[in-house]
DNA sequence: GTCTATATTCTGATAGAC
DNA sequence: GTCTATCAGAATATAGAC
C-alpha cells in the first residue's frame, strides 16, 4: 500500500502559473487601463507565448472574470479584518474609510468591479456570486448598527460611491473627498436615525 | 464691386460632414461602448473611406475630444433652459433631477465626461475649458442659493455622482436611485444650512 | 503544458493621385 | 476633400507537433 502524497505539486505549479498570469494582467491594467490588457503582453511578461495562456484560461474574458472575482474577494477579506469600534457612528466611519481606501487605491480594479468599462464582459455566475456575497456582508454590517430598510442601504452605497468617484475623477492623488467621509457618515446617521455624537467634533 | 456672399456654403457642408462623423461615433459608442469606436466603422456608416476622416479630424482622439467638448456643452445648454422655482430647496432638487437625468440617459457620454475609460485620451485645453465653464455655472447656481464654501460644493458633486453611478451600475433601466434625490437634496440642505420645508412631505 | 505556425480580422495612420 | 493603396503592427483564437 502506497501512501497518497500529501501535496499535489502539479496543482501547486498550475496555480502558481495562473497567479503569474493574473498578476501580469493587473500590472498592465493599472499602468495602461483595463482595456489595454492583451494576451500578447501577458504572455510576454511571464516568458510565455500567447497561445499557451489558453491552457489556463478559456478566453481573455475568462481572465477578466478571475480578476473580477478576486477583486470582490479582496473586499471581503479586507473588511473582515476590521476591528470595529463599539459606537455605531464610529463603526460606520471605520467601514466607510476602509472601503473608500480600498476602492481609491486601484482605479483599474474599481472600474472592473463597478463600471461597465469592458462592454462585452459579463461576470460568470460564480464570479458574480462573490460580489453578491460581499454585498450581503455589507448589508449584515449595516443591519448590525440598526439599518434595515432597502432604501437606506441604497443611500449608503450612493454616498460611498459618490465620494469614491469624485476622488478618482477630480483629485486622484489627493484626499479632497476622503475628508468628507466623517461628514457624509454623520449625514447618513442623522437621516436614518442612528444616534451618537457627531464624528466631526472629537479630535 | 461684387457683393460678398452672406453664406459660406463650403463651410456649411464641412460642418455637416463633421456632424455626421460625430453622430456616427456616438451611435457606436452607445451601442458597443466608447472603446469600440473605430474610424473604420465611422467611415462605413457615413459612406466614406477611413482615410477621408483625416480631412476632418487629426486623429481618433480628436474625435473623442470633440465628443467630450460637446457633451459638456450639452450640460450647459440643458441646465440653462431650466426655469427654477423660487424656493431654494425646490430649486436644488430641480437642478439635481435635471443633471441626474442628463447623466443617466447616456452611459457612454457619462463615461467620457467623468471617468477615465479611454486611458490615452486627455481633453485638449479648449475642450477642457468647456467642462470648466459648466462647473463654473454650477458653482454660480449654488452660490445663488447660498452655498459658497468649497467643501460644500464637493459635497454636492459627491451626492450627485453617487446617485448617478449607482443608478448606472445597479439599476440601469430603473429609478431606484433617482427616487433618492429628494432625500439627498434635503440632507444636503440640512447640512449646509439652507432653510425651507422638507422636499419629501409635499405631494 | 508549452510550443510553432497560422488564420482572420482589425487597428490608426500616411502617401500621393485625382 | 475624397479616393486607392499600403504600412506596420496587433488582436483573439485554433490546430497540431512535441
Amino acid at each position: 500500500m502506497t501512501a497518497l502524497p500529501n501535496r499535489d505539486r502539479r496543482a501547486e505549479r498550475r496555480e502558481a502559473t495562473r497567479r503569474e498570469i493574473l498578476d501580469a494582467a493587473w500590472l498592465i491594467a493599472r499602468r495602461d487601463g483595463l482595456t489595454a490588457v492583451t494576451l500578447r503582453e501577458i504572455a510576454g511578461r511571464i516568458g510565455m507565448r500567447p497561445p499557451s495562456l489558453y491552457s489556463h484560461f478559456d478566453s481573455k474574458n475568462a481572465v477578466y472574470d478571475a480578476m473580477f472575482a478576486e477583486s470582490w474577494q479582496q473586499v471581503i477579506d479586507e473588511l473582515s479584518t476590521i476591528d470595529y469600534p463599539d459606537q455605531e457612528r464610529a463603526a460606520l466611519l471605520t467601514e466607510a474609510e476602509a472601503y473608500f481606501d480600498f476602492a481609491t487605491s486601484d482605479l483599474a480594479r474599481n472600474q472592473l468591479m463597478n463600471q461597465r468599462v469592458i462592454h462585452d464582459f459579463e461576470p460568470t455566475e460564480a464570479a458574480y456570486a462573490v460580489a453578491v456575497d460581499a454585498y450581503g456582508r455589507m448589508r449584515d454590517f449595516l443591519r448590525g448598527v440598526g439599518v434595515r430598510r432597502e432604501a437606506d442601504l441604497d443611500l449608503w452605497t450612493a454616498l460611498l460611491a459618490g465620494a469614491i468617484n469624485q476622488q478618482h475623477a477630480n483629485d486622484p492623488s489627493g484626499k479632497r473627498w476622503r475628508r468628507q467621509l466623517p461628514r457624509l457618515v454623520d449625514m447618513f446617521c442623522d437621516e436614518v436615525g442612528i444616534p451618537g455624537p457627531s464624528l466631526r467634533r472629537a479630535k
